[in-house]
DNA sequence: CTATTAATAGTAATGATTACGATTCACTTC
DNA sequence: GAAGTGAATCGTAATCATTACTATTAATAG
């Protein structure tokens, strides 16, 4: 996912163009892992010091609603990041310092017999952490 | 586990038998599921109204460090469960209605070939979510 | 029984997130 | 391109879970 697809979806929805989406957009497409949301935030206030927290946290869970953006939560806090390739599930590895990820194409789910009988599933949650080799 | 190995194990590292650890694990015990600390400390006001965070808190901790419980976060919430088995490794089916949990034996890490160069695995989670037959 | 030191109570502080009224701004329509 | 309208934002307060700290209490060893 980049940016433009991102604006195609928004618009798609009739959201509208602003400063604050553009930077966060502009933002986590630079990166190339998860990132806090405080840490959106505190970089939406180098060009825009009053953001409120409003705004950051209901962007990007309209952004995560909307498939633009993955989130997880890591060690208590709401982590967001590109998705990668919405509509194809996946699961990462996630350095535990400087949130990286890496793609890993398989799901446990294809590859384990869950068997639970009479329970509806709803989800899962597969995540590997670690250090990246620049973290080590 | 069961509340006598527990108290075999804090027995071991030296930790007292107290009143609050004492109703901590038999209400634990008691669940067959994960349980948010705030609700552990819920119960624990019933016999003493006086506890403090500082006890729920830390002795839940304290407990998960000596693998007597288990310890997930649940959307932002930290959640707990007596340890099925310690020792051997093994995931859960959550239900996200009342927590309650199903074994799953297998580990996605020996079906899938994390093929990541470099890194250094530290760890991983996998929960499947859904609702058991009682909360459908 | 007494001493020692862990454990606890009580309460304040922190950190992330949510909530909300007032204001501003993006976009439609003329 | 000016005006109108509702979405988006700001500023700030509130909430919720968790952490921190000091004075006091209580479990265990000797």
């Amino acid at each position: 996912m980049n940016v433009e697809k991102a604006w195609e979806t928004l618009k798609k929805h009739s959201f509208k163009r602003t400063k604050n989406r553009e930077a966060i957009l502009e933002f986590l497409a630079e990166r190339d892992g998860y990132t806090a949301a405080m840490d959106v935030g505190e970089f939406l206030k180098k060009d825009n010091p009053g953001v409120s927290f409003d705004t950051i946290y209901r962007n990007l869970t309209t952004f995560a609603e909307l498939d633009i953006l993955e989130e997880t939560d890591l060690n208590g806090e709401r982590q967001y990041r590109m998705h990668c390739d919405p509509g194809v599930h996946h699961h990462h590895f996630i350095c535990t310092v400087c949130g990286k990820t890496k793609h890993i194409p398989s799901c446990p789910m294809d590859h384990i017999s869950v068997n639970l009988p009479g329970v509806e599933i709803q989800g899962h949650k597969f995540e590997v952490y670690g250090k990246c080799p620049q973290c080590q």
